[in-house]
DNA sequence: TTTTCTTATGAGACCGGTCTCAAATGCGAA
DNA sequence: TTCGCATTTGAGACCGGTCTCATAAGAAAA
């Protein structure tokens, strides 16, 4: 590989040297700290931009050891959800001079791992994650710099934490559809699970996907439906099986009357396969789904949805992992956000007699 | 500010004791260049297993240079166009081990400069710049480093620029409503226009605007619609006014019977709009906008759409920009990218008698 | 055995900043 | 005038890597 003749940058030396004074003072006026007589400081800035100095961040942050950077590894940039939380994430970061580097894990734990791994070693002061497995969280244990996570709470994990109060969001939502009479109810998410599930929800250790089920359970069995657990479908995010996955749930003999969707982009795969399949919402099948993605108000008929509060979530989880950048030392907040239901028109009573 | 102790880091002088090698053998095994002995490799890499090594990627970037990472700055990550340009770039950069710094410029130069001297201050290798205002590009030029551009086209900066055929887009668009009768045809763009416009569209200077804008007043004059010009509404971006702006238009005089949006989030905004103001479409009005966005399909009725290959145009700026970074010097190279129109039921005859 | 060439290793400069420490300067007080 | 103290400046170490260059060791050739 041919490296390019490298820029012959503008260092302080070269500064110093037009200014006529020495390299140490010169760095004191560029980079603002230290004393300085008013005379010298007028000839180096002067010098600096006869010459277009432009600081060399890296060679600053190899000495003080802070990057002025965060790392933030989520699972899937292109969901709304995400890219509406790490704008929310950007706009802190902005105010307090940091800057984000992104990166995708596509909810996959060895792209995490690897992702973690880069951002590390570009010295990021600190790190926002969302955790794709909760089974494996060694390397999240490891990681030495201050770490925040976002939307998803490991239990073994002892760090700030934003999420919003799923089981509750799951709980009320499931009601909804049970009053309208519904008893074949689907959960459908985009998380896949490791390992076998049945009837051990409290082995699932994600909190977002073990809050949604639990609360899901409960509203079923409060309406006096058994065996709701295998109604959970797992693993329906972006391929052709899980879309084979949904139009095989669709077309079975005990078809859901009603579906309750993990985040939009299932909702809305969901969506077209139900009018695919020719049924109509909400006379053949009821959906809700989390999220208040924007296309759910203009659909005939609009969706009922789970509105999080995702701007804020991503938000304060800037706000948590900055305010220990400089030196908070608080023991680690569990800020649980509440959620609201925006009743549309997507659900209808029970189609089964 | 406090500062946070700072973790002291093994060093690969710390795994040269630890392996009785000198610093510069323990580096070489290290860092994977220069020769050594077998023997001494396998010590060394025992050494740093043992005191759990990582190295420091911002020292290793100090000396050679190159930082491996490159700066993406866009207008809004929220847009889907841009998350989904934004993928397709990170996707191609995952593969060569480069990873990126996104940036969010909210349309607005200041923003966008500021955001481009942080990353060159970071020393990114290279940048892909979606420049928000095409007046003002001196910040552009002056910069050292490989630079692309992605989806917008400056005539007057010579880089790698990846953009999609607007023109003929906007063209073909524009007839598909001409040939249904419609002669008050708006179009609706997010761009804001520094200056005045009025019949000067060739003083336009961001590509996608002014080629689209030349498409559209093509096809209005082949129709015989006289000052087109007239018809289009800049700077209806995310605001207040912004709506109000659009409310306004569909309640005067001269209410549009058919609009074409410059891109999804417009379009939804107009759609709602639309709706508000009890208009149906395409009873009504017509709509047409660029990009095939989820939502899209699933409207009633279901949006007519030039479709953009948004993902590919992501990952060939990225491909151009990589190349360039790996010494390619061949003159810089303008891809445009085909489109094409998915007629859905969102276009119908003019209501006009 | 001596010479010549590889190959492996070590010493130390270097990248572009920060920062410590000591020296120089200036100024008011004794 | 001289001393003390605060302020300003310069010299140079340092951060954690890379990389050049010289040397040492070993192998092949004479």
């Amino acid at each position: 590989m041919k490296r390019p003749p490298k820029a012959p940058s503008v260092t302080v030396s070269d500064v110093a040297r037009e200014a006529g004074v020495s390299k140490a003072t010169a760095a004191r006026v560029l980079g603002g700290y230290g004393t300085v007589s008013e005379t010298v400081r007028v000839a180096v800035l002067e010098a600096a931009r006869a010459l277009d100095y432009r600081p060399n961040e890296l060679a600053r942050s190899m000495t003080t050891g802070r990057s002025g950077s965060i790392g933030v590894v989520v699972g899937d940039i292109e969901n709304p959800f995400f890219s509406l939380a790490v704008r929310g994430i950007s706009d802190v970061a902005r105010l307090s001079g940091i800057n984000v580097i992104l990166a995708n894990s596509g909810e996959d734990v060895e792209a995490e791992k690897n992702a973690i791994r880069v951002l590390l070693a570009k010295q990021v002061d600190g790190l926002i994650v969302t955790p794709a497995q909760a089974g494996e969280i060694a390397h999240l244990k490891e990681i030495a710099c201050p770490l925040a996570l976002l939307d998803r709470a490991l239990p073994g994990l002892a760090v700030d934490t934003v999420t919003v109060d799923d089981r509750n969001a799951a709980l009320q939502a499931t009601r909804i559809l049970t009053r309208e009479g519904h008893r074949r109810i689907a959960y459908v998410t985009a998380a896949v699970l490791s390992g076998d599930f049945r009837g051990a929800a409290s082995r699932i250790n994600t909190s977002t996907v073990r809050e949604r089920i639990l609360g899901f359970i409960e509203a079923c069995r409060e309406a006096g439906i058994e065996g709701a657990e295998r109604n959970i479908h797992f693993g329906s995010g972006r391929s052709e099986s899980a879309h084979a996955m949904v139009q095989r749930l669709l077309k079975s003999q005990e078809r859901p009357t009603a579906i309750l969707a993990s985040d939009s982009v299932v909702a809305l795969d969901l969506f077209k396969a139900i009018r695919e399949c020719g049924f109509s919402i909400p006379r053949d099948i009821s959906l809700i789904t989390f999220h208040d993605a924007d296309w759910t108000s203009v659909t005939t008929p609009p969706i009922t949805v789970i509105d999080q509060p995702v701007y804020a979530l991503g938000k304060l989880v800037a706000e948590l992992l900055i305010r220990r950048l400089k030196g908070d030392d608080r023991p680690p907040e569990r800020i649980v956000l509440p959620t609201t239901i925006i009743e549309r028109m997507s659900v209808g009573p029970s189609s089964e007699i």
